[in-house]
DNA sequence: GACTAATTATAAG
DNA sequence: TCTTATAAATAGT
């Protein structure tokens, strides 16, 4: 230790201080471009290393995305990016504020349903649009891939309303496994693993007569 | 700073050594429990600040995502965590292995096309099933709201396989959404909003004809 | 990428 | 939470 400071002030005197060492900055835009980009590469990397001594030393999970200022992606996760986020879109769902009340039976809740009755319209006008999508694809031929047929002539505009409708639809069945899970076990916030394979359900299919 | 240095060093006199300082620690599980949630909750403020930093040194949007080892969530995002996770999501999709070669045409990967061939078939499977449940929802009532008919009545085994093919839906869309940008500007890697409203746009409608 | 000096984060109490 | 000494990150070169 000795050996080295002496080592360091000998080297210091012999270059007369080539550095000012680490100075105060304020937290506001870097604007001369190129120490912006070595102090994003730099903190990018600290970030990314913070996140996973915190999982280390904690146990925790984590997951760090990071676009930089040209919209290239950057990412860290423990124990994957994507399995923290699969997670965390489950925990965000919110139950529509249409939904039945099967959670929401005290009346506190009855009244904050009635509060979201008119949002709760302008979401309906969206949902029938959607219904009737889904009825015509019944008229689709047998044969190739079953998404294959409906999109493909599509324009843009539409396939966009279309992912936005799947993407709605797909946070009610989350919504309602949650309530489903919630009845089961209440107090246990059990995940729902979303990676479920098809062919291990036995009995799949149903009928008509369960949509009444 | 003298003033400070000779304030501290006459506390540390008075006072006989109250703190050792920081130590260095090893990256590993910290066994006790109490110290593990007090560096828990440092070290998550610490990445939360730090990525707060970034974002605002830099112009870069950031996402972080904790959840402690109980499970609680924490978050932290600019300009906002779930626009920045829409957009990890819409980058990270990948194009199906049996994917129409709209942007494939070369020897490479039909060859490519045709190695993936047996895992295509595996996925045509859960489609199919799919495409009859999608036939079915067309017997569904006139009245409510669409998506609560079919749900109604699935118990969870269902519902979770419903969810994962709607995931699957909304991949593929989200696929064809990014061949359609590509063909149309193909150097730019524009981004595609989702949360586009439906009603503004005038023909969503579409016949059968269309599904030939 | 490497170095240095100073700032900042944080382990322990 | 608060303090303190030290480890760690990093701005400027």
């Amino acid at each position: 230790m000795d050996a080295t400071d002496s080592n360091r002030q000998r080297h210091q005197q012999e270059t007369r201080r080539t550095s000012k060492g680490r100075q105060k900055i304020e937290i506001k835009k870097v604007q001369k471009e190129s120490n912006r980009y070595v102090t994003f590469s730099k903190r990018k990397n600290g970030l990314f290393k913070k996140a996973t001594e915190l999982s280390t030393l904690c146990g925790a999970e984590t997951a760090v995305i990071v676009f930089s200022e040209h919209r290239k992606l950057f990412s860290c996760g423990q124990p994957d990016v994507d399995k923290v986020l699969d997670r965390y879109l489950v925990e965000t769902e919110k139950v529509p504020s249409n939904f039945p009340p099967v959670t929401n039976n005290n009346i506190e809740s009855q009244l904050a349903n009635k509060q979201e009755y008119a949002r709760s319209l302008k979401r309906l006008e969206e949902e029938q649009t959607v219904a009737k999508m889904i009825g015509n694809m019944n008229d689709m031929n047998e044969g190739g891939f079953w998404w294959d047929l409906p999109i493909d002539n599509m324009e843009q505009d539409e396939l966009e309303a279309y992912k936005e409708s799947m993407e709605q639809l797909k946070k009610n069945v989350i919504t309602r496994l949650g309530l489903i899970e919630a009845n089961n076990a209440p107090s246990e916030s059990r995940i729902v693993n979303p990676f479920i394979n098809l062919k291990e359900i036995p009995s799949f299919s149903f009928n008509s007569h369960q949509f009444q």
